[in-house]
RNA sequence: GGUCGCAUAGCUCAGUCGGCUAGAGCGCUUGCCUCACAUGCAAGAGGCCGCAGGUUCGAGUCCUGCUGCGACCACCA
């Protein structure tokens, strides 16, 4: 009995109550069946996050992995959870405080970080709800948070054994500031932006005369010089070394040095420097032993204590600049040099400056005691992990950065001085530290620290027993780092642990390749002895279509919840995955999609016309792959399908293993639409319908449906797992065993290569082209009948003629007619398929004139190639250094064309025949 | 400043070990409401494979240089 189904797709209706009813089946947790672990983590995004195109890609990529390894056998899980994101969620919580007039310290520190767990309460879940519209199958019941008690833990715990292993550290470093979030950051959470500003030209005047002219971007950090380098071997300043120079506005007397750092080309020669506020001159400091004066404070704004003389005095000079901000101070002090004359020159000039990856705001290099990771011992081995492939970055190409960016790596400042975090577990005893601040302010660097995984109770020094943790947290990516082991219960020896570590793939954008890839890599080989992940497949950005990074002020961006919903996540899905080349950013515009929900309609109205002409027995029967056709009569267009699902299979694996997503996805639209619906479907339709091999038809076009919405089901979860359930009799006792997303991904094996049905194939659809083809360029009506004549030898047409009806029905053609031998046709062959000759009678006359020419045309670039292809089988080095098949082919093609031409000119010779008429 | 990518049809891109007549999708042109689908069917037009050299029997593919674009890294005041 026919059956219907809706006349077309509607996603709205489909995809939550599937989604719903996976989750309540628990096909998305791990079956503990003992077949190969396939593991993967999701990359967390931060609690704060709402779905962008960026995670749509990632989670799309990951889900596609999943379902294929899942429905291929391997015992899958995959982790989802969020991160904390220490700084941007803080940050978040601050506005909402600012929006009542509030800042974190009218909250105290307790207060605020119960407000932040209760905002995440709130609205921290919504990036999870919103992936699962995308449809990804993640194991939702380990869902993880890097705040949570167990990963708390394991921040602990890796950060007591780094410290018992003397790869943790705590010192007073220059650091970057940012003034804004008024935290430390690490050096790769600084961003360097080329700005225009100003090189200021500053005349220094030395104590016994003469003067130094430095040049400086940031004029206002003289007020902490105290010194005055030069490069030892210039010549112009050689006198000045060791002499004395006189700072403007502060009028304190600072030294002149000599240092190799100088570069004599640039600017003056000479350069003012200010230890407190600058890399560099930190370092020089060091060498040369210069003092360190702070002149800001945690806001960069000036601090005119900083100059206090020995008798707490702060000069009136300082006085004109206290609280002011370090731009406003920049101002003042170029105005007073100016008023002094004191200003040589004023260049605009273009450089770089560092700004906080979170706010923009420009770095200030700021003196702080910190906590560092001592990095060199885990990158050596990180290096290593990878130079011998235990884990595969891929495409390769980014091995390099990681490479170099490991090899110029430097200690990493982890603590941050904000309150949302893991704290440090770290402890100072009161009794010890008397500078100690017991309301949890800075922690003075001289402190001595005691770390453990607990609150020390009794100081093993002098007894006390009163003790302030320290105040800073951890930087967000310390517990990032320990993402994939922590989420399988480390420090604890799990089973999860034991199946599922290493993981299997890591899937994640360049952009997080160091933040976060590289840190897993350091602390999974530290703390678990073996790499992370086996793979990890680094994909691009997403684009708008002109190439432009989508941004909420360009007004670019592309939302994908909105697309999901106008188009359904397949399409959506479907688009992501078929433009996701190696190495490539994906330039994504809304029509693609809607390009893509053709192809699901295509796919919906295929299975509909396969269940419109499918009897309840056939969709009943349980075959098993490689059992059919049954018996009866295998027709060519069966094997010929068969065979091409096939070769589809090889190629759709053959992509997939080896993270070629657009591959797949080409793969498999190109055998749905152009092999399956434009030829199989329409020659089914000669034998459906009661016609001879109707069964055998049916079955095919049930199997190979099947075997559709089976290789598709990873790419377009929803509409496959519809339509499945249409072309599937459930097993009433267990209803979800049949779903989809848990059958077996066709295998290449289950089918027969057909050779023979391929090549018969190809040449009768190549005769029904030029027939088309012939008819369109005649302006026959679609709706008439032609006449065919064809000519060749008896043996070639006796393949046609054994699938005359398939030519006749596919190319609307009268009963073919053949000729061979010497009976020619008296008409002009106007197309030539292989060696076969189609003449289309008609009753106008053909234009003899544009015949011959078209004829010639043809001639003449066939045996253009043809001598190109002579040339090279005459060739000795071609013959002996090429593949054997190269040449193989190349001698094939030879012969076919060779026949080709003979045909051609059999041709041309009639029209001259007929034009001598 | 250093490093790495990219340049192929109007657009977005494939092109695997150097060897089929360089492909696809979208767009475009023409004709069709053919009983699964007009979200469709059929046919077609459209290419100095960025430029200049080199290696090779043979180069879109490998090498060198150039031009243009992009990304990453970077403490030059």
């Amino acid at each position: 009995m026919p059956r219907e189904i809706a006349k077309s797709y509607s996603h709205q209706d489909v995809e939550g109550p599937w989604y719903a009813r996976w989750e309540e089946a628990a096909h998305f947790a791990p079956a503990g069946s003992g077949e190969p672990p396939f593991s993967m983590v999701i990359p967390p995004p931060n609690v704060t996050g709402s779905l962008h195109m960026g995670h749509a890609l990632n989670n799309t990529l990951q889900d596609v992995l999943c379902r294929f390894r899942r429905m291929d056998g391997h015992d899958v899980l995959w982790v989802p959870g969020t991160d904390h994101a220490g700084i941007a969620t803080q940050n978040v919580v601050e506005r909402q405080l600012a929006a009542e007039g509030l800042d974190r310290a009218d909250l105290g520190r307790q207060a605020f970080i119960e407000k932040v767990w209760s905002w995440r309460e709130e609205t921290g879940g919504t990036i999870l709800r919103q992936l699962r519209a995308l449809g990804v199958s993640c194991d939702w019941s380990r869902e993880r948070f890097t705040m949570d008690e167990g990963l708390s833990r394991a921040v602990r715990e890796a950060f007591v054994r780094l410290w018992e292993e003397g790869l943790l550290y705590r010192a007073e470093r220059l650091i970057n500031w940012c003034p804004r979030c008024k935290t430390a950051l690490a050096d790769i959470e600084v961003v360097h932006e080329e700005v225009d500003g100003h090189l200021w030209h500053v005349r220094y005047p030395l104590v016994e005369g003469g003067e130094l002219v430095v040049a400086t971007t940031r004029p206002e950090t003289m007020l902490g010089d105290t010194g005055v380098a030069v490069h030892p071997d210039d010549r112009r300043h050689a006198g000045s070394i060791g002499r004395r120079a006189r700072l403007p506005i502060a009028g304190r007397e600072i030294p002149v040095l000599g240092d190799a750092f100088v570069d004599p080309e640039f600017g003056t020669g000479a350069v003012k420097i200010t230890p407190g506020h600058d890399f560099n001159d930190f370092e020089i400091g060091l060498r040369n032993g210069l003092e360190v004066i702070n002149i800001l404070d945690d806001d960069a704004a000036v601090r005119a204590e900083a100059f206090a003389a020995a008798d707490g005095k702060v000069p009136a000079w300082a006085g004109r600049y206290r609280g002011q901000d370090r731009l406003a101070a920049r101002e003042r002090v170029v105005e007073e040099l100016t008023e002094g004359g004191l200003l040589a020159e004023v260049q605009p000039y273009r450089h770089a400056v560092g700004k906080c990856y979170r706010c923009q705001t420009v770095i200030e290099p700021y003196l702080t005691p910190q906590w560092f990771v001592k990095v060199q011992p885990l990158a050596d081995p990180a290096m290593e992990a990878v130079r011998d492939g235990r884990t595969r970055i891929i495409p390769e190409t980014w091995k390099n950065s990681y490479f170099a960016w490991m090899e110029n790596i430097k200690d990493w400042c982890v603590s941050r001085q904000i309150w949302w975090g893991h704290q440090i577990p770290a402890w100072y005893c009161a009794g010890c530290n008397e500078s100690l601040d017991p309301d949890g302010g800075r922690v003075a660097s001289g402190c001595v620290p005691v770390v453990g995984r607990t609150a020390p109770e009794r100081c093993e020094t002098c007894g006390g027993r009163r003790f302030v943790q320290d105040p800073d947290v951890l930087d967000t990516w310390f517990s990032s780092a320990l993402w994939p082991f922590s989420t399988l219960g480390w420090p604890d020896k799990t089973a999860d642990l034991d199946t599922f570590y290493p993981t299997s793939a890591l899937v994640t954008g360049f952009d997080i390749l160091f933040f976060w890839v590289a840190r897993m890599m350091m602390m999974g080989l530290r703390f678990m002895d073996r790499v992370p992940f086996r793979d990890v497949y680094i994909h691009a950005l997403v684009r708008d279509q002109e190439g432009q990074k989508m941004s909420k002020s360009k007004g670019n961006v592309i939302d994908p919840l909105i697309m999901v919903n106008r188009y359904g996540a397949d399409p959506f899905r479907f688009t992501l995955v078929a433009m996701t080349a190696m190495g490539r950013d994906v330039k994504l515009a809304e029509d693609r999609i809607a390009g893509y929900q053709h192809f699901v309609n295509k796919l919906w109205n295929a299975a509909r016309f396969v269940l419109m002409n499918l009897d309840d027995e056939v969709l009943r029967e349980r075959r098993r792959p490689g059992e059919e056709p049954a018996g009866e009569d295998p027709d060519l267009a069966d094997r010929w399908i068969l065979s091409r699902l096939k070769a589809t299979i090889e190629r759709a694996r053959e992509a997939i293993a080896a993270y070629r997503f657009n591959d797949f996805a080409h793969h498999l639209y190109q055998f749905t639409w152009h092999e399956f619906c434009d030829w199989y479907i329409e020659m089914s339709k000669l034998r459906l319908n009661g016609g001879a091999g109707s069964r055998a038809a049916q079955r095919t076009l049930h199997t190979v449906l099947r075997n559709i919405l089976l290789l598709l089901h990873p790419l377009m979860p929803f509409v496959t797992e519809e339509l499945w359930g249409a072309v599937t009799a459930r097993d009433a006792a267990s209803p979800r065993r049949d779903d989809i997303m848990v059958q077996h991904y066709p295998a290449s094996d289950d089918f027969p290569a057909d050779r023979d049905a391929e090549e018969k194939v190809e040449f009768l659809s190549g005769i029904i082209r030029a027939v088309r083809n012939l008819r369109t360029e005649m302006n026959v009506p679609p709706s008439r009948k032609v006449r065919v004549v064809l000519f060749d030898t008896e043996e070639r047409l006796s393949l046609v003629r054994a699938y005359e009806g398939l030519v006749c029905a596919l190319a609307r053609t009268e009963p073919l007619e053949y000729l061979s031998g010497g009976g020619r046709p008296q008409k002009v062959a106007t197309a030539i398929v292989d060696t076969t000759e189609v003449y289309v009678p008609l009753d106008g006359a053909v234009d003899l004139e544009e015949e011959s020419g078209r004829l010639h045309r043809a001639l003449d670039k066939l045996e253009t190639e043809m001598g190109r292809v002579r040339k090279k089988l005459a060739n000795e080095n071609f013959t002996a250094k090429a593949r054997p098949e190269v040449v193989e082919r190349e001698r094939e093609k030879a012969q076919e064309m060779e026949e080709k031409i003979d045909a051609l000119n059999r041709s041309l010779e009639r029209i001259r025949e007929l034009q001598a008429q």
